[in-house]
DNA sequence: CGTAGAATTGATTATTATCAATCATCGTGG
DNA sequence: CCACGATGATTGATAATAATCAATTCTACG
């Protein structure tokens, strides 16, 4: 049974370059997996064992304090991929954040398999680069950021990331719909910030007309511009 | 005339893999290049132009905010690569703390040699895979830690990276001593702190015992076990 | 409906930033 | 070689921001 044909993330994922006998093999390796929200696939500090590709879904990446405090390392959309090949240990933990689909492979099979097609490394490579600059771009958010510049940072990428999956009107002025994969506790743990300081900030931006806050997970962008300028 | 031949990062940097003949490819794109402290290489935003290893010394990554507070991305010491491979701009500065050794290379050339040569795209993926890891390592640090938990788990790392350069007796209960290649302020831009709070805690780590502050960039660590305790 | 978990709101505290002044260190030139 | 000045670091006082603690209030779901 061949999967990858009737992959959606084909032509987006680090698969994208291989050709199909190629395909076939890494078709040979990997296996499709389902996960429920809030289901784990990798555990902090434990060995790794295996790696995936994210087909369908948002995951989170995340690490504690030796306290418990939980800091989200970073979320990973659909086409994205996750864990840690040529390394001994995954550096942090990966939950599902909504019904997800992965196609995950066994670490050494993947590492072998990808040492002998560079095409696949390749992408790998620009992807981790690409996750490497997002990352920094991060920590400028994390060490220097106050909450408010934090919060309209965090709607506007997330935004920017569910692009492919919006719906309603589009066009300057629409209303921008989002559809939040995390709670306001998640978002305070992405963030490096506390739950009530999130809201809070959630109650002011829809005071001051920047968004409108439907559901608890429902958030319609009023005004781009406005919340772009609270980044700053 | 080959400069690969005599460079110290020879086996450690990402041509460690290449044999005779790719090294000497390598050594007619690269050119070594001198530079003193305080000297930039990279610009935060501009045209990615050119990417480098690291032979000698220790240099910044940073960005700021729109209200220019400075936010350091990373460190990068002997034998680490620098720059922004496949990729149309530098999303970050890059300045010497030190006198600085690199080798720089044209980017253009660089990818196209990459892509000639699996086993250095292998290197700079795994090299960029740690640093990945690092660097989110450092998200939870900003996010998560006060004060205190920042400074000693700075302290501890540098350290370690500084470890081959380290001098003075070695062993169990022998005071580590350091020269830190930052001011108090890139400390403090580091940690995501002001340079008074970064001030202060050294203050207290001195007065209760666990470092020693001789002269301003030279630090004894006398007590690293209760150091790391002050990391959690 | 009623309930449990999530989110919001309010009051207070803690931590760190900010502002301001003083002190130390290092390099320089007399 | 020493005094001086400049820069960097420390210290102190106060303010701002976000965390913490403590109720409510939603809202999604059985």
């Amino acid at each position: 049974m061949n999967f990858c044909q009737a992959c959606t993330v084909r032509n987006r994922a680090i698969c994208a370059d291989l050709d199909e006998d190629e395909i076939g093999l890494l078709n040979n390796i990997g296996r499709p997996m389902h996960l429920e929200q809030g289901e784990r696939l990798l555990w902090e500090g434990e060995d790794a064992v295996l790696v995936a590709n994210v087909v369908e879904g948002v995951m989170k990446l995340s690490a504690q304090t030796a306290d418990g405090k939980e800091q989200i390392l970073g979320l990973v959309y659909s086409s994205d991929f996750l864990g840690r090949p040529f390394g001994q240990t995954t550096p942090y933990g990966a939950e599902a954040l909504t019904k997800t689909q992965v196609c995950v492979f066994p670490r050494g099979e993947f590492d072998r398999f990808a040492r002998e097609h560079p095409r696949l490394e390749h992408k790998l490579l620009e992807r981790t680069l690409t996750e490497l600059d997002r990352t920094r771009r991060w920590m400028l958010l994390l060490g220097r950021m106050n909450a408010e510049q934090k919060l309209a940072s965090f709607l506007l990428e997330t935004a920017d990331r569910l692009a492919p999956d919006a719906c309603g009107p589009f066009g300057e002025g629409a209303p921008r719909m989002l559809t939040l994969p995390l709670s306001r506790q998640q978002i305070a743990d992405v963030l490096g910030l506390t739950i009530e300081t999130v809201s809070r900030q959630f109650t002011r931006m829809k005071n001051e007309g920047l968004v409108e806050v439907l559901g608890r997970r429902e958030i319609a962008i009023l005004r781009r511009d406005a919340l772009e300028a609270r980044t700053r």
